[in-house]
DNA sequence: CTATATCTGGACCGATTGGTCTAAAAATGA
DNA sequence: TCATTTTTAGACCAATCGGTCCAGATATAG
């Protein structure tokens, strides 16, 4: 998985993968039949990982504020520094194949509207509890934090410091928040 | 431009740009020398095109919270529908290759600065004009944008709708003005 | 220890990569 | 019209791509 991570897809090649598996090229095939297969477990992976750990920071267990917080502080970390420079395969992803590989668009775009679901989730949840400025739409803001999100890994390819990114996140959610 | 454009760097091989330019292998290796040399002038090209773009909807001349109206919807449209899965040269390209290719990360990483500095400074005359809404800092504030935009072009890439992504530019507008 | 099943490194394949070079065509100028 | 320069198409190159295949090493079983 991590070598696709920072280096891509057609960015790696087969001697990439068999140094970072520390597979045979026989034992490779046999085991993922194809590159694009095991493209596509990793990605399946990196998704299901994604998703579990926002299941954690957003979930109902958490007070939902709380739990932005630190989804907010989770992406800071990673989009920033070295971290950052290392990329995010969905994203690299999404940008190099999503628009000529039908199994990795539907892929991409599952993981956007999960993601968008659970911060909308808790979004609601903060709203019932009257903890939302006046006029926020959880649908709508959950859409603007996504986009926010991701766009910060952008950027964050291009390294501003931690400290920069968490400010100007904390600025977007004081946007949202009573 | 816009070979390099629709499948990146890695995916563009040397037929498709001979096609792309009309010229022939020759011709092109004596104008440009070279692929890497050929992908960086498409690049500069873009983001002057894109900085251009700004400056006319950014510009002094304009009102700023319609200069910034305008910005956004501008990118709206771009991250819409076909337009939108063509993806972005720019953000593809930080993804792809702004980590390991350092003339690449210095043009990447120069776009976003200017690209914040208009957007602030088109907040910040917006600010003087009495029109943000309170505790909206400028500088902050562009931050946001500048991540929100290119975030858009990264969901954009999985087709959602051209008023949905409208109306979630609107309702972040909306948080910063008065 | 032998027989069998599994796995491994790496030779090998055709296709394609980015890049060079040349012979002929086209354009130019006198 | 002829000589010179420029441009062209595409043959050609070594390197590398993703993928197949097999001989030998290794592990397992009896």
């Amino acid at each position: 998985m991590g070598v696709f991570w920072s280096r891509g897809y057609h960015g790696t090649a087969l001697p990439d993968l068999l140094r970072a598996t520390k597979l045979s090229r026989g034992s490779l095939y046999a085991a993922f039949g194809d590159k694009h297969a095991l493209f596509l477990r990793a990605l399946d992976r990196y998704i299901a990982d994604a998703l579990a750990r926002m299941d954690v920071e957003l979930g109902p267990r958490r007070a939902p504020i709380d739990g932005l917080r630190t989804f907010l502080a989770g992406y800071v970390e990673r989009t920033s520094g070295a971290s950052g420079r290392r990329g995010c395969l969905l994203v690299a992803t999404a940008m190099e194949l999503a628009g000529h590989d039908g199994d990795v668009e539907a892929r991409v775009g599952g993981f956007f509207k999960a993601m968008e679901a659970r911060v909308a989730s808790a979004l609601a949840r903060a709203k019932a509890a009257g903890e939302l400025a006046a006029g926020v739409e959880p649908a709508s803001a959950a859409r603007i934090l996504v986009c926010f999100v991701e766009g910060l890994r952008v950027v964050g390819k291009t390294g501003p410091t931690r400290t920069t990114s968490q400010a100007t996140a904390d600025a977007l959610l004081d946007r949202f928040i009573k």
